[in-house]
DNA sequence: GTCTATAATTAGATAGAC
DNA sequence: GTCTATCTAATTATAGAC
């Protein structure tokens, strides 16, 4: 939150790409933690220790702060993709711990800002669905060979959607401290199920 | 929104009262939708068809009108009562059916505000917590007689939340659209398998 | 109860010096 | 790149007339 970067070789970078980092990390911590119209432009800056001009410098416009906070981390491609090269039959407990592992490291907040943000502004709310519906439920459906395969699909992404809402946003115990193995035995069957198990 | 309130035999309620409630009901539809920073007092009294200053002599402050806005329907409890008047082995579709049914009557939507606002304003992120932990979490503890009691209840918190959510704040299809009987059939059973299956 | 007028504050955004 | 100064608009909230 204040100042702990390294020098990176100083005058490599100039210096002004720092600055542009520092307010991007506050604006995440910052958009996750109060939503987009509860952020103020002020308060990023002040959180990221440079002048508030400097945000519209490097962003133009508190939207497009907002947009740039919301540029996923190029590892989530990879994850995602190795949660569907496995059988289908292992695919529950390999979604919710890819899901677990990637929102715990902190660097793949924009996740939390989207759940965050989604429930008030506009733009998140769309993003959201787009993200999930492109990453997981196409890739799913295309899997699943069965006629209620949407159905099944939907109750896995609102679980998912909900078991991240509790741990990330309303931090709802025991879900919101329990570790990452004890959630993927719990919730991965159930997914399971939900997904190849008998139509109850 | 605008006016379309039955005469209620002119002068019986001296005719403040219909303002007070077209008010309430302005800020529960635009809390719900756009949060609680999202909504200015000045939208709610123009939705409402009134001046704004008539929210402040109603309720004080825009905080007081949230709060207002927040008090739950007084059918509330006795359908959650029921929930728990019932055997332990359906009690899975039973919750799910009452939440549904809850949340699709619209003259509910406290509970949709709370889902609504409970990422950014913090007052919400604790009533929504507490409405959950005392409503649920704590009656269905109470019938558990398991080891891992609390963690099954957690699943099944972060479940029902993340239906309410993908039904009533993200509107993710299918789950937004499908009917309350298509909802029951299909989450009940999980529902239940968190709550007394095996382990996994 | 209802409205006008307005005070006090705060937000997003810009121009321009250094 | 960075900051000072500032403009404009909108917001919460109040005092007081009718």
């Amino acid at each position: 939150m204040t100042d702990d970067l390294p020098a990176t070789r100083p005058g490599r970078w100039r210096s002004g790409a720092q600055s542009r980092q520092r307010v991007l990390d506050a604006a995440r911590t910052l958009f996750a933690a109060r939503g987009y119209s509860g952020t103020t432009v002020r308060a990023v800056a002040a959180n990221a220790g440079v002048d508030p001009a400097m945000v519209y410098y490097f962003f133009g416009t508190k939207q497009g702060l907002f947009s740039a906070a919301l540029e996923m981390s190029p590892q989530v491609a990879p994850a995602l993709h190795a949660v569907f090269a496995g059988s289908l039959d292992s695919m529950g407990v390999r979604i919710i711990r890819t899901l677990l592992e990637a929102m715990d490291a902190s660097d793949h907040v924009p996740l939390a800002i989207l759940t965050r943000t989604a429930p008030h502004h506009d733009e998140s709310e769309v993003l959201l669905r787009e993200f999930i519906d492109r990453e997981l439920t196409d890739r799913l459906m295309a899997m699943l060979d069965a006629p209620d395969a949407a159905m099944r699909v939907g109750t896995v992404n609102a679980f998912i959607l909900g078991v991240a809402v509790a741990r990330y946003v309303v931090r709802m115990e025991p879900v919101a401290s329990a570790s990452v193995d004890e959630l993927v035995a719990r919730i991965g069957p159930t997914l399971q199920q939900c997904l190849t198990g008998p139509t109850a």
